[in-house]
DNA sequence: TATCCTAAACCTGCCATACAGGTTTAGTGG
DNA sequence: CCACTAAACCTGTATGGCAGGTTTAGGATA
């Protein structure tokens, strides 16, 4: 094996394998899709063993910066906010996020999405968004379904809004919001109450599809501060 | 080797493994600086190799949900944005996120740290947002100090807002922003001009200690205008 | 000639083992 | 009771190996 591995600064073998890895993306301006050279050729290019370079590769995979699958050689990634979503879940769980603070976080981005998305959405997004609000109401009595209408609504929002980082942060809130949704949920115990909640979504679909940016903030605002409220009632301090 | 690892659902060893030990946290309710199994006895509890009880701590690390050191066992990681600003990075040099984009999410969630920190800054806080606007003024020879002062008034003024997730969100811009922050500087060739945009700070952490949100918020808003034009004339498309 | 197919070459996922150093701990001597 | 040291433990890295998925070149076929 090569000895010549004198000269790398400080950090661990890995860490420098990272920075030698994106910075290969960097330098050879790769794209999403883009194939990086194989583990045992990094491993000889950079002086190291193949372990080392996985180790790399994987941590890379981890924050999904690079697609990994058996036989393949690695790929560039397009964005992806499962890294985001788990760092937000972490801290949930760890008690260095509250609930609230995440929904005040989500009030402050998703009025502007709502807002951008009034302005400028394709007719197609406008469509979607209001078959998940639909949907919502559709299977009201399958709170699973209304859930998984809920979240892709809001991502829609965020992808409309045509900025990729609104739809970063958006997605980075969605394993914690898997988990925190059944308690709002519950929290409306009524039908009336349910259908009240979705008929706000309704709403704001509409105001998104007729290109109302004033209206969409408002519902988006209210929606927010309807959950915050439904979340106090069922005790999350 | 036991050979019982037939059960696992689909996925690969290593993400299975990321699952179990994410698992561990949450149900021993373990929090920042609590400390982890060793590799060897995970190795064993989940009858894998320790190759992948390792994939899967490097992956963890990667993300900042675990710190690793060598000779010490893994403990759970406190809040950090490092994964997060990795990510954004990649974004941006991949060309999948354009810098406009960036800013104009910064603008969404400053405008509310700078309205939250003005209602909830404590003295030592306030205090210190201000040092780092005054050393902008006093170190305005040296773009490289004006710069980490710059980036530290932000991270503060998010830290002051009393919610670690947009402090979170605040520091994913941080690399990015090392890499664009001399070409906002550069397109302020004047003296005058620099000093006026350090005006700006000056007076926004004055608004923050004397506890005018409205002001602060006004005030964030404009710096962001204002770099925001100075990037174009730079002809950052 | 163009197309389909197959076998070889290549590649990654995972495992076992080994050893150099850093860290922790228990025990020993003062 | 305290300071110190040696042993036990732990992680970082390297090597070699094998199973199975993927790619590709070249030959067979239409």
């Amino acid at each position: 094996m090569n000895v010549s591995a004198k000269h790398s600064d400080a950090a661990s073998l890995v860490s420098n394998t990272i920075g030698e890895i994106t910075r290969h993306i960097r330098t050879h301006e790769l794209g999403p899709g883009d194939r990086l050279p194989s583990e045992a050729e990094l491993s000889r290019q950079l002086s190291v063993s193949r372990t080392v370079v996985r180790e790399a590769f994987s941590s890379l995979a981890a924050m999904r910066l690079i697609d990994l699958r058996a036989g393949r050689r690695a790929t560039v990634a397009e964005l992806d906010y499962g890294a985001m979503s788990l760092v937000i879940e972490h801290g949930v769980h760890t008690e260095q996020i509250t609930v609230q603070q995440i929904y005040d976080v989500r009030r402050t981005i998703e009025t502007r999405t709502a807002m951008l998305a009034a302005l400028r959405r394709s007719a197609d997004e406008a469509e979607r968004i209001r078959d998940h609000a639909l949907a919502m109401r559709e299977n009201f009595q399958r709170p699973e379904q209304v859930m998984e209408h809920d979240l892709a609504f809001h991502l829609e929002i965020a992808k409309a809004a045509k900025n990729p980082v609104f739809s970063l942060i958006v997605g980075a809130f969605e394993r914690v919001s898997r988990q925190t949704w059944p308690i709002g949920w519950r929290s409306r115990p009524s039908d009336a109450e349910q259908l009240e909640m979705i008929q706000i979504h309704i709403d704001l679909a509409e105001s998104i599809a007729t290109g109302d940016p004033q209206s969409a903030r408002d519902l988006m605002a209210r929606h927010f501060d309807e959950s915050v409220k439904a979340l106090l009632t069922a005790g999350i301090a």
